[in-house]
DNA sequence: CGGTTGTTTGAACTGATTCAATCTGTGTGG
DNA sequence: CCACACAGATTGAATCAGTTCAAACAACCG
């Protein structure tokens, strides 16, 4: 337990446990908690890390979602990868392409890229562990491209919905929706007007009821054709 | 020296070569150049390895361009990344959730994971050569999302034209455009008409100028800012 | 209550798709 | 050298999905 802030007594967080909740061995964890970190509370809306900015920081989410997100040249943004509890961000090298923002509110842990490396690089079992994980982003990254380059609008908002659902390993069809409809804009490369659109369209095709913000998927086999939804690129 | 077939007296193809070019230094290309491999010839057009498919393999492009791909449900193609001379294709545990095809002729030097992996495991400096190659390719495919979300059709067929470029190492602003126009749609999520399209109106504005497959850029200045292309995501 | 953030709706517009036809260049076999 | 096949490029016309702009509405919060 290296965390650099006193722990208040109703707050259990530690990085052993979210990284054991990710799928790490006990042993694995055990060392990566070793590691100088801190935890840092991230709002939605407000910038938390700017693109350009060196990037030498570890984070794992321990609750809410973060978002990696670029501008292009002429402003519009796009949200190129979440990060959802019990998964985290790397350090790179150099400055890094991306910004940082929290979807909604987060607690996140923070560690040096100094202290981090070195412990990977000693145990074999751990890049392992790293390598997977990176290995299923690009995995989500490339599913991400097939969504934007070549999905109609319903499917992209619905494959958005549908990958959601399982990364915050929803059982029962029931689902807070944690995304503003601007956000889902963001992420599926259209604008907020027409999500709001896609949206009622779907409710009224009966694959989802919303009430404010909570999500029910009616006919989730459905839902799943209509995104044309496999999975298997989750599970990598 | 283990490569697995006889080496023709005009073929100057070695891993450690390729490496080399790549960025990676002599000793330890040395190291990955022990590595049981064999030189394949892909083709254009026809299918090089299927998705769904194991992928426990290494690759290391020596000339030509490979494609990554996936399909929708709908039978819709997107390219989602490309590996140009001096790239490779890292092994994947499971199936692959992408297929391999090659863009134009290829030669690909192949290896196989249960060979490659211990040797980047002992050697931490290999380790960290190829984290980076894949925080570069990460960075590449949030641009990636960046041009098929984000940016109109010119901006994307620019895009893709300019960071080729940069990729290729052209110097003089004189391409052999490597794409056939379907295949830029499949990159940037388009039809191949529009294409035709939009490249006939980049020769119309004067920011290229086409012979058959040729392509010069006549204003690389206006063509980046049409492109918003920022070169400094390859760098990584 | 006023301020802020997010959702919903309408009308006009436009960029890109679709479908279909034609054209061009290249390679192959007779 | 010609005929034929094939892959790719080009063009037109009709259509449509998604954007843009603007305004109104709802929910939340100090």
């Amino acid at each position: 337990m290296a965390s650099r802030r006193a722990r208040s007594p109703t707050e259990s967080v530690s990085l052993r446990e979210t990284l054991v909740s990710a799928g790490l061995e006990q042993r694995l964890a055990d060392l990566l908690d070793q590691m100088q970190h801190r935890v840092v509370y991230v709002e939605p809306r407000r910038p938390f890390r700017e693109q350009g900015a060196p990037r030498d920081e570890v984070m794992f989410v321990r609750s809410g979602i973060l978002s990696k997100y670029k501008s292009d040249a002429t402003g519009r943004r796009q949200i190129v990868a979440l990060r959802f509890p019990g998964e985290g961000i790397l350090p790179v090298e150099g400055p890094a392409q991306y910004g940082i923002q929290a979807i909604v509110r987060c607690e996140v842990l923070v560690g040096k890229a100094k202290d981090f490396n070195p412990i990977v690089e000693e145990n074999p079992e751990l890049q392992r562990f790293f390598w997977r994980l990176l290995q299923r982003n690009e995995s989500i990254g490339y599913e991400w491209l097939v969504n934007c380059g070549r999905r109609d609008s319903t499917a992209r908002v619905a494959h958005l919905l549908c990958e959601t659902a399982v990364r915050l390993h929803v059982g029962n069809g029931h689902m807070v929706n944690p995304f503003t409809q601007q956000q889902i804009a963001d992420i599926t490369g259209q604008t907020s007007v027409n999500v709001n659109r896609v949206l009622a369209d779907m409710e009224r095709q009966g694959l989802i009821k919303r009430k404010g913000r909570e999500i029910e998927f009616s006919d989730w086999d459905e839902m799943r054709r209509v995104a044309s939804f496999q999975p298997a690129y989750l599970q990598n």
